[in-house]
DNA sequence: ATTAGGTATAAGGAGTGCTTATATGGTAAG
DNA sequence: CTTACCATATAAGCACTCCTTATACCTAAT
């Protein structure tokens, strides 16, 4: 095995100049430079390359066997710089995102779109799950970055807020003349509930919130999607506890309404997390660097 | 484009130890010397190739796509080196060889049989031609090595004379009982004589030597091969000027007789050449070895 | 807490690979 | 035939690269 590749690429360009000194220049070496190195690159094969004539030199019947081998070998490392390349501009590439439910929904969109269209190139993963999921898969590597409902605790993660939401209670026609008045939470409670899961960390934000209070929500609904609890409240099956900011055209279109509530309910951060320990991908950057400034195309979303 | 080629033989050692420092022990290096080698890499990309972690490195999404291209480019090289080790061995390879038609047909067959039995993976490319033809031809490169009839003059070629064949004249049965006595050459050209073409060597050297003698040759026949020639002296169409060592069956059956003549004619040469200034292939080297040191293989011939 | 095993960093020294200078050889033109 | 020019080969010296040793720092496991 001949120990230095480089002589290859000398090897390669002397096949091509079939001239140890026109390759040279191109090199930007010196003659005796291109003519040492292929005279080890003989030595270590045991081989004659080329054959030196007064007008230059030419490749062996067995130095054009090898530089058919070496020439696709050089075009393939050629080929992976260039990949590489392509990355560092973000003309090629993947970004393994994973996101919850609900905010993938409402939150997350614009910024693919955003993204796309700066960087059509740049292939997408997107991954659903918890909040806790997203957290343990990010140290697996299946995903780059996680969009997730705050508040997370764990040290080896980057956490970066991106935005905060409201939740909040809506109800439908129905209940319209009931909730004229601001109620406390201890009323509210008592009227047939419209909830998420329990596992999800919307629902856990809220429920940890009453709990504080020394309330207990016993839902009327549980709920697999966010788009679900506001169908639910529309038909008037109960009060739904929402995201304010997910449920924009009900509430302005006056389809839901919101309760008026005594105390107000602290809003809710969601934000984007990746590992601490791992740099990220030129892409990943760029993507977390769209959605941390907000730079929502506004035309497209 | 990165300068070093040798640096991806380090990447990709790391990539398959997923370790600095397991790569450096299978490279014979120290842990330091990898890890300033992968840096200067990712420095010249501009391009993290591999996640740090506490119990060794993985690949980047990056890193792994370049992986597949250098791990390619680099089972390319060891092909490549492997295919010059066979050439080195005679385990592959070609020889081309120029070659008279009539030595290729009455002296080479033993010889490429012998050489084919010892390695058989070395590919024949014969080429027929006069002599002269064959010393233009092997300039060109498109021949490795002549086999000829001598005498050549040439600067530029290695001449190695491997037997000496003698020219005779020949009849059939009806010219018997008229050369029962020797004869001179004026008396010969007398008769109908069958010659080869005057553009083969063997032809002019015997026009050459009866012309020293003012002698001139005017044969009634002029064919172009030497079987022929036999052919039509068995046929009592003449006296045919033919090579006493090709004739040998026919000799020795008594279906042809041979000319007393009462002056003999000089031996002829036969040999093998190549070029002074390109040196020989391996598999070249060994079969005109084979050829000087009259290795045949007479099990075969 | 400590150890073991991994990578990063710093500094020094050996060796390699380049350069300049020169030799050698062949071809073509004078 | 000689000379000039173009090519490669060889020789010697030096700069720089790259590897080594030494050390620091981190994480995980004992």
């Amino acid at each position: 095995m001949v120990s230095k590749l480089d002589l290859y690429r000398i090897f390669s360009q002397v096949a091509v100049s079939e001239s140890f000194s026109k390759a040279a220049k191109t090199l930007y070496l010196t003659q005796p430079a291109v003519s040492q190195s292929i005279m080890q690159l003989e030595e270590e094969l045991e081989m004659r390359l080329f054959n030196r004539t007064p007008k230059g030199v030419s490749l062996t019947r067995e130095g054009k066997l090898l530089y058919d081998y070496v020439h696709s070998a050089l075009n393939l490392i050629d080929s992976g710089e260039k990949k590489m390349q392509e990355f560092k501009t973000l003309r090629a590439g993947k970004i393994a995102i994973g996101v919850g439910d609900t905010i993938s929904r409402y939150f997350l969109l614009p910024y693919l779109e955003t993204f796309h269209n700066l960087y059509p190139d740049i292939k997408f993963k997107l991954v659903n799950g918890t909040t806790s999921e997203l957290c343990r898969i990010l140290k697996t590597g299946e995903i780059d970055v996680a969009l997730c409902n705050f508040p997370i605790d764990d040290p080896k993660l980057k956490l970066i807020v991106c935005d905060e939401v409201q939740d909040t209670f809506v109800y439908g026609e129905k209940y319209h003349k009931m909730f004229s008045q601001p109620v406390t939470f201890e009323e509210l409670v008592k009227w047939p509930l419209i909830c998420l899961e329990q596992s999800s960390n919307s629902r856990r934000f809220m429920d940890d919130f009453m709990a504080e209070r020394g309330i207990e929500m016993a839902p009327e609904f549980e709920l697999g999607s966010h788009e679900l609890l506001l169908d639910f409240a529309k038909i008037n099956l109960g009060i739904a506890c929402v995201t304010k900011e997910f449920s924009k055209n009900y509430l302005e279109s006056g389809v839901l309404q919101e309760v008026q509530l005594m105390e107000p309910i602290p809003k809710r951060a969601i934000g984007i997390c990746y590992l601490k320990s791992v740099p990220l991908s030129p892409a990943s950057t760029k993507f977390v660097e769209i959605v941390v400034n907000k730079k929502v195309d506004y035309f497209l979303s």
